[in-house]
DNA sequence: TCTAACACAGTGGTCGTTGT
DNA sequence: ACAACGACCACTGTGTTAGA
């Protein structure tokens, strides 16, 4: 893993970083927690089968602006490259913010696949790689430390550059997941498909009707006995306000005032036959959509009835 | 510490289906 | 013709999550 801390080599190895399709990218901030954070370390991986961290380069930027600036025209904002992070928003914010192109998050790739086919508590980095790759011991002690420090130590070089492999192992898992879990609607097997969802469709009643049981009794009993918590739940009480007024006043209102106050209401099928033929006076625009919807035939009484 | 993006619960409403 | 039902949606407000 190449640690980079001189201007010449570092953009040198952007320039390079310019040909590449796809880079995995991850940042370390500094001062995380002020008014003020600093950019520490750029870490790149253009190479997502290597696992020695040899193709991980880490670029020193602290107090660098220039070098990130650089690093943002070249690479960032350049959307013939694909750039990949995890949880890519933060580190964004720091690298070109709303003109970086071509972004790719695999944190709302993870969040996208149901929860069967990635059963995980969270959806860190650190679980994420090792439910989906098989990572043991993974040590997230370096990630809160000072990354404004210099010489930074051997514990932060390691974590700096395994997260980039971890990041590009953990992307190639969740596509893969990705195709599993999306196949072409032409191509589905409706057969297979009904009979998969005859099969869990009493289990699934079975357990839901008993959650949703259990969650009113459970909800019912912290009222009725005072608790606001238990080592499962949290109760809290909190009050709604629905503000209204009388639509003839607010009408009359915004003529009055001569109000910039206009958009456009649902006139639903109750206010349409209440208006009558005055309706036809509106100028209304027409929303049209389709949609469908899946209904559950029961066999049984289908059978009787014939 | 920041912060957008979500998820969730609860309320109230539409609208088509179904049974009487 | 009408009520009951359920699927669905919009909206308000709360709370959590992920990154360093």
């Amino acid at each position: 893993m190449p640690y980079l801390t001189t201007a010449s080599k570092i953009d040198q190895i952007v320039a390079e970083y310019t040909k590449a399709k796809t880079l995995w990218i991850d940042t370390e901030v500094a001062d995380y927690n002020s008014r003020n954070p600093r950019l520490s370390l750029i870490q790149v991986l253009d190479d997502p089968e290597d696992m020695s961290g040899d193709r991980v380069f880490l670029l020193d930027v602290l107090d660098q602006p220039d070098l990130v600036a650089n690093f943002i025209q070249q690479i960032m904002v350049n959307p013939d490259i694909e750039k990949v992070f995890h949880h890519a928003s933060y580190d964004v914010k720091f690298l070109g913010d709303k003109k970086a192109r071509n972004i790719t998050c695999t944190l709302e790739i993870a969040k996208k696949i149901p929860y069967y086919l990635l059963p995980v508590p969270n959806y860190q980095l650190k679980t994420l790689a090792t439910v989906l790759c098989n990572f043991h011991y993974i040590d997230k002690q370096a990630q809160t430390s000072d990354w404004g420090q210099r010489p930074l130590t051997e514990e932060q070089i390691d974590y700096a550059y395994l997260d980039c492999i971890y990041l590009a192992q953990v992307h190639k898992c969740l596509l893969e997941l990705q195709s599993e879990g999306d196949p072409a609607p032409e191509a589905e097997d409706l057969i297979a498909l009904n009979l998969r969802y005859t099969q869990i469709e009493e289990q699934w009643k079975l357990l839901n009707s008993e959650v949703e049981h259990l969650q009113e009794r459970i909800k019912k009993a912290m009222q009725a006995q005072n608790v606001s918590e238990t080592s499962f739940f949290k109760l809290t009480a909190y009050e709604r306000k629905t503000v209204k007024a009388q639509f003839l006043e607010l009408a009359r209102l915004v003529q009055s005032q001569g109000l910039n106050f206009d958009f456009s209401i649902t006139l639903t099928q109750k206010l349409q036959k209440d208006l009558g033929g005055n309706l036809e006076q509106l100028s209304v625009e027409i929303d049209t959509s389709n949609s469908w919807r899946l209904t559950p035939k029961n066999q049984e009484s289908n059978s009787e009835n014939e």
